[in-house]
RNA sequence: GGCCCCAUCGUCUAGCCUGGUCCAGGACACCAGAUUUUCAAUCUGGCGACACGGGUUCAAAUCCCGUUGGGGCUACCA
């Protein structure tokens, strides 16, 4: 009978959330919901220096953002919590005195600095830099003088002398190591607090996890892990080492390839279902030849398989995301691209606090004609600017270029008056009007927009100019055509 | 250094387990063309990889060994 499939997310909350944490955290959840089982969250924070209560929340943040919601943890509750390991400490001590009782760990009076020092000096005579052993054997007169000092001590787990650890992993196969090259490794810090290796055995445990997915980086803990297991008799549950995310020079990411933080990410507009379905293919692929890539959180569940999960790491290719983006944001319905996009707006001061239908309706047609070219949320307030000041932020190349013709006063005069006329401004209209003047003119349409475009946006690209005409409205078309003659054609100020 | 893991286009990958259908398929990026008032989007086409060397075999991207390369770990961090 196979057991209750249970898989966990176990960050330690030492800095902002993490791309690769949130793809490890969503592969545990797509494993979770594709077996039915249950996705937990257990908060590793037992470093007491390095533990903030800024990096907890933001992980609830980018959990909740990326709607990886756990079925048991912090906020949540469960059966098996607590779920932050700072709150489960007598249950620690609990073991680690099982331990010592059975001598399958002892006290260990050393300082960090003893530590630091012995270990440098087997460094520069090129032995192995493993605990030297020095308090294994200690008599219970030295132990009681050395308390008597006053001395703080650690708990190590004392290491089987020979053998091998091997275990079946389910994205690499065999692994197997050798037990000499672990070392009597510290299971209770000096301070009371337990280490990762000890904690996360424990809780693996005693919250009946079946299957730890983590990042191979944790790989060469695993022979410690297992050896802690059955010293003291806990259920081994399976492991599977996640592929790690690499940047550019194919070294394990990190702040200096670029934004990190999934909080990033996601200020910078890009959407959650996005980032879920890019970092989803980051080591796994659904195993056909010609397959979609596009997958919803559904199709994911429904397709993920954790032995297709890749062995080999995988470059974090910010270009790949920024496309995934873009198509999300063209697929996203007007209307809550609004949403989306109104947060940008307002904070780069475009758009005020209030909004009036009007204005709303402003912005919804504004969006529409950008829509399909944003791949960042955050490209909004640059990209269209224009439709919300008065004045206008004049592009150097495009108006040099479109002031090119000696005749350009002129078409733009002509247009200006042929607009006035116009009984109604839409884009057809306007289209019409410009075309026929070209016509008229004996030019190319080409050379009456593109002065146009300048003249009415400052920019030299854009959306198609008769609908962004339409939306800016007559007035201020005709009014920046006259402002863009007299500051850069010298023959209108005369006319 | 030691140990562990890994190795298909620039990047993400399919194929590898169960050798032949693979002079290797898809996606992003790039280039060209189409469309167009620009940009974007879209469509079409193109460029582009089995790290190397040995085996095994009638046949190897696929199996075995080695080399090289890359990465991870090597704490009273997690």
């Amino acid at each position: 009978m196979d057991r209750e499939i249970r898989v966990r997310m176990a960050p330690s909350p030492t800095g902002p959330f993490h791309v690769g944490s949130a793809r490890t955290a969503l592969f545990n959840y797509l494993f979770a919901r594709h077996h039915a089982g249950a996705f937990v969250l257990r908060i590793e924070d037992t470093d007491l220096v390095r533990s903030t209560p800024e990096s907890l929340q933001s992980i609830y943040d980018g959990l909740r953002w990326l709607g990886l919601g756990w079925d048991e943890g912090p906020g949540r509750g469960g059966e098996l919590g607590p779920y932050l390991q700072s709150e489960r400490l007598p249950l620690y001590r609990e073991f680690v005195s099982k331990l010592l009782t059975e001598e399958k760990a002892y006290h260990c009076y050393c300082t960090s600095e003893e530590l630091e020092v012995r270990r440098e000096a087997l460094r520069a005579a090129g032995k192995e830099t493993k605990y030297d052993g020095k308090c294994k054997d200690l008599a219970e007169p030295e132990r009681s003088a050395l308390e008597q000092q006053g001395r703080k001590s650690a708990v190590r787990f004392r290491m089987p002398s020979g053998g091998q650890t091997r275990f079946t992993d389910m994205i690499r196969g065999e692994v197997t190591f050798d037990n000499s090259l672990l070392d009597d490794f510290v299971i209770l810090k000096s301070d009371g607090f337990p280490t990762y290796n000890f904690a996360a055995v424990v809780d693996d445990a005693m919250m009946r996890i079946s299957h730890v997915i983590r990042g191979e980086d944790g790989i060469s803990n695993t022979p410690r892990q297992l050896l802690l297991y059955e010293s003291m008799g806990l259920p081994i549950p399976q492991f599977a080492h996640l592929p790690l995310l690499l940047g550019k020079d194919r070294s394990k990411l990190s702040k200096r390839h670029g934004s990190t933080a999934l909080s990033e990410f996601r200020d910078n507009g890009i959407l959650p279902e996005a980032m879920l379905n890019f970092l989803a293919l980051l080591g796994w692929s659904r195993g056909e030849q010609d397959a979609e890539e596009i997958l919803s959180r559904e199709e994911l569940i429904e397709r993920f398989d954790i032995a297709s999960v890749n062995k080999s790491g995988a470059v974090f290719d910010l270009e790949k995301l920024e496309w995934m983006n873009g198509h999300y944001l063209r697929s996203t319905p007007l209307e809550k691209l609004v949403e989306l996009a109104l947060p940008y707006l307002r904070q780069s001061g475009l758009v005020g606090k209030v909004l009036s239908d009007s204005h709303r309706r402003h912005v919804r047609n504004v969006l529409a004609l950008v829509q399909e070219r944003i791949r960042y949320l955050s490209d909004v307030p640059s990209m269209t600017a224009y439709f919300f000041c008065e004045s206008l932020d004049y592009d150097e190349k495009a108006v040099s270029k479109a002031v090119k013709d000696s005749d350009v006063g002129q078409r733009l005069e002509a247009l200006s008056t042929r607009l006035e006329g116009l009984r109604e401004f839409t884009k057809e209209s306007i289209e019409q009007a410009v075309r026929s003047l070209a016509e008229e003119l004996g030019i190319s349409a080409g050379k009456l927009i593109h002065p146009t475009r300048a003249a009415v946006t400052g920019q030299g690209v854009g959306p198609g100019l008769f609908e962004l005409m339409e939306v800016l409205g007559r007035e201020k078309c005709l009014y920046r055509i006259a402002a863009f003659r007299s500051k850069f054609l010298s023959d209108a100020v005369s006319g």
